[in-house]
DNA sequence: TACAAAACATACATCCATGTATGTATAATT
DNA sequence: AATTATACATACATGGATGTATGTTTTGTA
């Protein structure tokens, strides 16, 4: 076929990346076949090898549409809702994170990640879930030795303890969301169980 | 070749599973040939498809190997840790699982399931995944709303609510740990942890 | 002791995925 | 206006995996 304008290429990679999200849901990533979602996307094989390394490349990059850092989260809470001190403030974090996690997109790129690929070449989910989990732990961790300085934390509880079961808590809460997204709904259940937690570990609880 | 002794076939049967277990974890369960599981265990193909109808058999079958109910670790609690009271039953019987998450083979299928496979043909290991949690969850709860009819359970705090946040906590450290299981000990780390969350949640906490 | 089925090994047919090489019309560039 | 690189489509070569059919001993059994 001819050549495209700039435009519509990168519209052609989006579609792409778009078809690979719907192929690699569907039928998980290792047998999702590049010619599938080249032809899903509309296009064949030559477009994707010519936007994508291979798979590995185009799964990557799929990934990377969906990212979102601790900090932006805590940028992205709306001004009605006041932060009062610093438990308050990681609360308000995780209900954004939350929020987010049931838009479609998230939600079909995280179960993807979660339970429809296996590591292949060059590409390990399991050491990028690590990564991102590191990443958040880090982010909230100095978060949480704040709010022990500043004695919102319960006695007997340190700011690592607590760092790592509310991580704990929140990856078991959307894991076990993501086995059956039916069964409950992350917004309702999820706020709620994640507002008792606080309120569990909070000296005032 | 030679038709084997009865007792020589349950052994190529076992050989299999083992190879399964050992390739499944190395390269994935989508990408794991039955040729190289076959020729692992020193047999070949015949043998695998003589004994199992195919990948999805073969997987199922390796699952059954490691199934622990819940009732089953009550009664694995050691005499010399006497629960005291509902709570502590729960706890107990927590940390028996842990401890048999770390042992090598429960340790390998669980990576399996969690990370190294995605659903394919009859086998949908979400679905397993989830009804094993369903079964885990409906095995704690009724202990949890003993616990808080006996008083022993924070006020505020319901049975379904203790119940949920126990089985996200737990999940999360499992899946936390098994994205790094160098990065801390399951049997250290994990029970402290455990031991905290149900201080949390225990009315006189 | 003979025989039928067990417990495999071997061979074959089929299919599909990946990677790359090559063709091609057009957009962008000079 | 001519040229070049772009944005794909098409074609080809290769390889490996699955499923099944068929062979081959030997074991359990009547």
């Amino acid at each position: 076929m001819a050549r495209r304008t700039k435009a519509e290429a990168e519209a052609t990679r989006e579609s792409l990346l778009d078809a690979a999200e719907a192929v690699f849901y569907e039928k998980g990533v290792a047998r999702a076949s590049l010619r599938e979602i080249a032809h899903t996307a509309g296009v064949t094989r030559g477009a994707l090898y010519w936007h994508f390394e291979g798979k590995a490349d185009l799964f990557q990059s799929m990934l990377e549409r969906v990212h979102m850092p601790f900090e932006e989260l805590v940028e992205a809470i709306p001004d009605e809702q006041r932060a009062e001190g610093h438990l308050d403030e990681i609360r308000l974090a995780c209900l954004q994170a939350i929020d987010r996690l049931e838009r479609p997109q998230y939600k079909r790129v995280h179960a993807i990640l979660l339970h429809r690929c296996e590591f292949f070449a060059d590409i390990n989910p399991v050491g990028m879930l690590a990564e991102l989990s590191r990443e958040a732990v880090a982010a909230t961790l100095p978060r949480f030795e704040a709010a022990r300085s500043a004695g919102e934390l319960r006695p007997g509880l340190s700011a690592e303890d607590a760092n790592q079961l509310l991580h704990a808590t929140l990856r078991g809460l959307i894991h076990g969301w993501h086995l059956d997204t039916s069964a409950f709904s992350l917004a309702e259940t999820g706020s709620r169980l994640v507002d008792q937690w606080f309120r569990l570990v909070s000296a005032d609880g």
